[in-house]
DNA sequence: TCTGGGGTCCTAGGACCC
DNA sequence: TCTGGGGTCCTAGGACCC
């Protein structure tokens, strides 16, 4: 039996946390670049603003409606995040930590009443962190996503489902009927692995709910969709395919990619931003221990905008694998070089590293050049230095020459205009009593 | 004026091999 | 008239997730 515990709202309960005075009011958290809306408060959600809506056609509703928004701070949603995932673990035995705000707890073999349990949980992680939260129960991972929706809506949506379901769903204690009533009432979109575009076909094949989907035939899922929609049915019916991950693996790429403040149109400034996004990654990238094979460099302007359009990325397989942020930024601005087309408006770029490797496993060449810095020990303590340094005082106190300097204007720097401090992880954002 | 970022997995099709 | 069969590996693109 495994549970899935997830924050409410997250982003904007952490926000709440330090700033009481939003409770009961509508709120969203921003993305980067204060582009659109990422987490909404029930209220937000009452007001009719999406998921992903643009800023820009939602800001009226400051004046019209009392709508606060506020830039992202992942630092404290982060730092919220470690909180509740410490709190939630309590549930089981094992955790595998899904998302931010999200994780599975397997409670097989616990002895008592789960529901009982699960409130004592989540009362806990409300006390403490002041995060309020929801627990789905069920036999396979897609089933305890479900019961996750389902004390969702029937906590925030009165009429969705039977009211007792609110905040915790315990979908393996219901009777058959009952499990039968609670997957008819689902939409089949609200099924996890089923997105838009298969919603959309599913629909158009007469199958609406969950139940639908449910006792669809798993070979139809696999031959009219694919192997994954064939999981989804089978777990579904409670036969376990996605398997529980209790370790977080090592990623297989890591990326960093921003939407820039201004429009960019000089090769000098995509050059800084490129530079600082492959320190970013390889900073990930050291983290993990690992190396990389292939650096992916890519830039665009804005498809939103009626101008001249240019999207092009493309790869440099680096000669060794590294994880050296002056080789691995080299590689990064060859290619720049190679793609960058004056005239444009870019509105974009991103750098992703690929063919990640255990850093343990080394690739003789056959002409070694006798000037190669890979594996150079002074390299390697340099790289050391460097994310001490950053880790202690802050990101960008060290940095590459080409990444420019933070006291310059840089063009391409995101927006973040509406931030609030980091309450938890800063001492200048400290809260005060008085 | 203003539309996020970071991932995973699967599939189809091409290149190539014997 | 009639033009094999079986396999692997890689990549690009699509779909999904939060």
């Amino acid at each position: 039996m495994l549970a899935l515990i997830d924050g409410n709202n997250f982003y904007v309960s952490c926000e709440r946390i330090f700033r009481p005075d939003l409770r009961g009011l509508p709120v969203v958290v921003l993305s980067n670049n204060d582009g659109c809306a990422i987490a909404r408060s029930d209220e937000a959600k009452a007001l009719g603003i999406k998921m992903g809506a643009p800023w820009f056609k939602i800001q009226d509703l400051q004046e019209e409606a009392g709508l606060v928004a506020l830039s992202a701070n992942f630092e404290l949603y982060g730092d919220i995040s470690d909180r509740m995932m410490s709190l939630a673990a309590g549930l089981g035995h094992r955790q595998e930590i899904y998302s931010i705000d999200e994780s599975f707890v397997d409670v097989t073999g616990i002895p008592g009443d789960l529901v009982e349990r699960s409130r004592k949980i989540r009362a806990r992680i409300l006390q403490w962190t002041g995060i309020p939260s929801c627990i789905g129960m069920g036999p396979t991972k897609t089933l305890a996503k479900l019961a996750n929706a389902i004390a969702k809506s029937a906590e925030r949506k009165p009429g969705s489902y039977p009211a007792h379901h609110g905040q915790i769903c315990h979908l393996g204690v219901q009777s058959p009927q009952e499990l039968e009533d609670l997957l008819q009432a689902t939409e089949v979109g609200e099924v996890w692995g089923v997105g838009r575009k298969i919603g959309a076909q599913l629909r158009e094949g007469g199958i609406h709910t969950a139940l639908d989907l449910q006792r669809m035939d798993p070979a139809a899922a696999k031959s009219g969709w694919s192997v994954v929609l064939e999981k989804t049915v089978r777990e579904l019916n409670g036969v376990p395919c996605i398997a529980f991950d209790e370790a977080p693996r090592d990623k297989q790429q890591i990326a960093s990619t921003r939407s820039f403040g201004h429009a960019v149109t000089e090769l000098r400034d995509l050059e800084e931003a490129i530079t600082e996004f492959v320190c970013r990654a390889a900073e990930k990238l050291r983290r993990q221990n690992s190396q990389a094979g292939q650096v992916l460099v890519f830039i665009r302007t804005s498809p939103f905008r009626k101008e001249a359009q240019y999207s092009k990325s493309a790869v440099f397989p680096l000669q060794a694998p590294s994880n050296d942020s002056s080789s691995l930024t080299e590689a990064a601005l060859a290619v720049l070089h190679v793609i960058y087309k004056r005239g444009f408006k870019y509105a974009k770029a991103g750098v992703m590293l690929m063919d990640l490797q255990p850093l343990s496993r080394h690739q003789f060449t056959l002409d070694l050049e006798p000037d190669e810095p890979i594996n150079n020990p002074n390299r390697i303590r340099l790289m050391h230095a460097l994310d001490n340094v950053n880790g202690r005082y802050g990101r960008g106190t060290l940095n590459l020459a080409s990444a420019g300097t933070a006291g310059e204007h840089r063009l391409w720097q995101m927006k973040q205009q509406r931030k609030t401090p980091g309450y938890t992880t800063r001492w200048e954002g400290l809260a005060e009593v008085r």
